[in-house]
RNA sequence: GAGAGUAUCUGAACAAUCACGUAUAAGCAAUUAUAUGAGGAAAGUCCGGACACCUAAGGGCAGAACGACGGAUAACAUCCGCCUGGGGCGACCCAAGGACAAGUGCCGCAGAAAAGUAAACAACCGUAUAAACGGUUCAGGUGCAACGGUAGUGUAAAAGACUACAGGGGAUAUCGUAAGAUAUCUGCCGGGUAAACUCCGUUCGGGUGCAAGAUUGAAUAAAAGGUUAAGGUGACCCGCCGUCUUUUGAAAAUCGCAAAGAACUGCAAGGUAACUUUCAGUCAAGACAGAUGAUUGUUUUAAAACAGAAUCCGGCUUACGGGAUACUCUCUUUU
RNA sequence: GCCUCUGUAGCUCAGCUGGAUAGAGCGCCUCCGUCCUAAGGAGGGCGUCGCACGUUCGAGUCGUGUCAGGGGUA
């Protein structure tokens, strides 16, 4: 789990950030990023959706949760990743076939997507 | 040794690094430390409650649920014991298991006839060719089912008309708290269907469900309508409430709610058992974009099954990996 | 969380209340028709009535359980 600051709360939030429709996917998820940063203080604010059409069952959504939270956590740590900081809210949206992935599959994505992206 | 039956248990452990929820302590604060953090089904939402609110919540009647008998329980459609019926060689398992002899409905096709003490056609017997009349429905045939069954007596032919055997109903006696069991007597023999309407008995019988609801925000708040019959309650009727009724009242926070109860664990006593009681001990997840995770290593043969708490309890049902334990039954082999 | 409804042919539905032939429209296939196609005409159904168990002589229909899908409620 990320720590408070790094979480995406409001519902007004949400509707904004899918308003934009700044989008990049792959056959495994897909990410929503929200405005840029005004002021580079305020931490980016993350989000993560695993919808019920995805599996049935909760134990399997959890799972794929709790794998993309791991992933941004693990390039928050390290600050691998600069191209993240530019974003006032991030929110990753699971597709059906990541049900089958491990972490290295969901991990290696999300780090391509967000490095890839382009102002 | 093999194959079964019943009941119960288990539902990986340890270490390292990084991270999250909650509580406590320290600190102005950032934060740090310690403790703790999914299940046997948390699931389905199928029953039963607790609890909360709705001005008022009373009576009747619809209606709903249950249905052998006795008990357990806060309550139940649950559980225990037992009876009856059915299945299995057996251990054992299964059962919505009241009433069709109160009334009504339904029973296709076939068949004389599907419930009306019933034969139009048909068949058998007699008067003795036929016709006609009288007796009968045994046999034959239909159908899931034919106004009781099998065998005999009897008769012109037949019929519980009579006898024996088994079955059902009723009565009496004994045993059992009871369902019921056993014995004797009795020609009484009335088709099936109530998971058809219905009747009988028992219970419930105002509704809504924690997104219930309370407080803060938020203030003798604002606007509109109504003026003694409109409105509210309610499936419906009676009754009741009645000067008020309706609408708006944001985001957010606290409580409800995580601490303590029909609680859990253990011993003892009572009871065939479900369960009850005394005593001792324990406090053990709790959010509101919603915690319990990731990686690596070691161990067991392998870490794999079903599956993620959302107000809380008691059940039921369904899903499920690999094992373990106890008792019991049948068959085979050896002694 | 709570409350509800629906599962029948490839698709959309009826039949269910009230038990005894599984049907309608569209689509599909075959033939006729036409130089060819379309329209039109004739013929054709292959469905475990979502699944399981029960009640009954007999179940798409009645009862119970279960699975799947949809809708409502802030």
């Amino acid at each position: 789990m990320l720590s408070q600051q790094n979480r995406l709360k409001k519902y007004s939030a949400f509707i904004a950030t899918y308003k934009l429709k700044n989008i990049a996917a792959d056959n495994i998820m897909c990410i929503y990023f929200g405005k840029e940063k005004t002021s580079s203080d305020a931490a980016v604010k993350f989000a993560f959706v695993v919808s019920k059409k995805i599996h049935k069952r909760a134990v399997v959504r959890n799972r794929i949760k709790r794998l993309m939270r791991e992933s941004i956590r693990l390039i928050l740590k390290e600050n691998s990743i600069q191209n993240i900081n530019n974003y006032m809210s991030v929110i990753c949206v699971a597709k059906p076939s990541s049900v089958n992935a491990d972490f290295y599959q969901i991990d290696s994505s999300i780090k391509r997507l967000i490095s890839s992206k382009v102002l």
